[in-house]
RNA sequence: GGCGUCGUAGCUCAGUUGGUAGAGCAGAGGACUGAAAAUCCUUGUGUCACUGGUUCAAUUCCAGUCGAUGCCA
């Protein structure tokens, strides 16, 4: 074979698209393995409202990165980039192609391109943060990241807490102004890499969230839901399907209320997925129903002449 | 059948003491480096139900028609 680098194979889309079973189903037939990118799936506690693949799915060709945390774990992007290129180093060993799939576009650029090496967050200083954007407001973010690094500060949206409070914590956990410390350079892998996204038409998408979402009460996401009722206040809970339920088990509103806010906030989420995938030319957009078309381009890729 | 109220953006509604109209939600577009299913930004022209009348001018006033709704029969 004259290509001698393997092939990670990323497959993308909007939530609800089907990209788990085109995945699994690719994978069966290299006979490969498959780590996955979703940011919710990571923890073993939320099955239903993540659609995490069912333990018949699992079966069919080995998973990573699923279950793997609870949700009081913290984790990040960046230990998901070590992860990630472990997994991807022995699994290389005795696979020309690995799959990647999930709808988590800012761990996905993680796993392809690299983040910026940057100090573990600091949960004292981000708690005093927090702390300083409750009491103060915003403007208190504001003025305090134009002091500690103007260069950032012109940039960065002054209007997100989120954005400002994470520039100010690393600011102040390393001494160095945030800016300083984002090279935003592309790393190169010891792996090729092919992404695609799973395309569908918009009206379709929206029927299957729809449908999706109420298989999901018949499935029994309210239990699922009640079982996490302590746990309520984690970041892994604030999450599209538990906080509606959560809401509705405070009677805060009814349950067809919350199920149609479930299929609006899933719709929203679809969206930004989109957006962020279309910022990104490296992606293939392949309508949901081309398979062959993706397992042409995937031989290709792997020097194959496509068969097919 | 009689009397009243209502009919304005996809939805809920505001408003114009007559000069063709605006909020919330939904929708659309965008941003994004350790919270990312998170967090945030931008974006509102529609036969003002229909047909006539009055008027320089009607979505606004008047009449009729249709539809919704309430009360009385």
């Amino acid at each position: 074979m004259k290509n001698s680098k393997k092939l990670l194979c990323v497959i993308t889309g909007p939530t609800a698209c089907g990209k788990t079973d085109l995945t699994i189903q690719l994978a069966k037939e290299y006979n490969t393995h498959i780590i996955s990118a979703d940011s919710r799936q990571f923890y073993k506690q939320l099955i239903i409202g993540a659609a995490t693949p069912s333990a018949n799915q699992l079966a069919i060709v080995p998973h990573y990165l699923i279950g793997q945390l609870s949700v009081e774990d913290s984790y990040n992007v960046y230990k998901f980039e070590q992860d990630a290129l472990a997994l991807c180093e022995t699994l290389f060993q005795s696979h020309n192609i690995v799959f990647l799939t999930g709808g988590s576009g800012l761990y996905i650029d993680a796993a392809c391109k690299g983040i910026d090496l940057l100090p573990d967050p600091d949960l004292e200083i981000r708690n005093s943060i927090n702390t300083l954007f409750e009491e103060q407001g915003i403007e208190a973010l504001q003025t305090k990241l134009q002091a500690l690094d103007p260069i950032y500060y012109s940039n960065v949206d002054k209007l997100n807490p989120a954005r400002l409070i994470r520039a100010i914590e690393v600011c102040l956990q390393t001494g160095k102004p945030y800016s300083s410390l984002r090279n935003q350079h592309q790393n190169s892998r010891p792996f090729n890499i092919l992404k695609i996204v799973i395309d569908r038409p918009k009206e379709i998408l929206h029927q299957r969230i729809s449908q999706r979402t109420e298989q999901m009460i018949k499935d029994g996401l309210i239990d699922e839901v009640k079982s996490l009722i302590k746990f309520r206040n984690v970041n892994a809970l604030n999450t599209v399907g538990y906080k509606e339920i959560f809401q509705y088990l405070d009677e805060a509103i009814s349950l067809p209320q919350a199920i149609e806010n479930i299929k609006t906030n899933t719709r929203r989420y679809a969206k930004r997925q989109l957006t962020w995938f279309r910022r990104d030319k490296d992606f293939l957009w392949i309508n949901a129903d081309e398979l062959n078309t993706i397992k042409s381009i995937i031989e290709t890729n792997l020097g194959n002449s496509p068969s097919l």
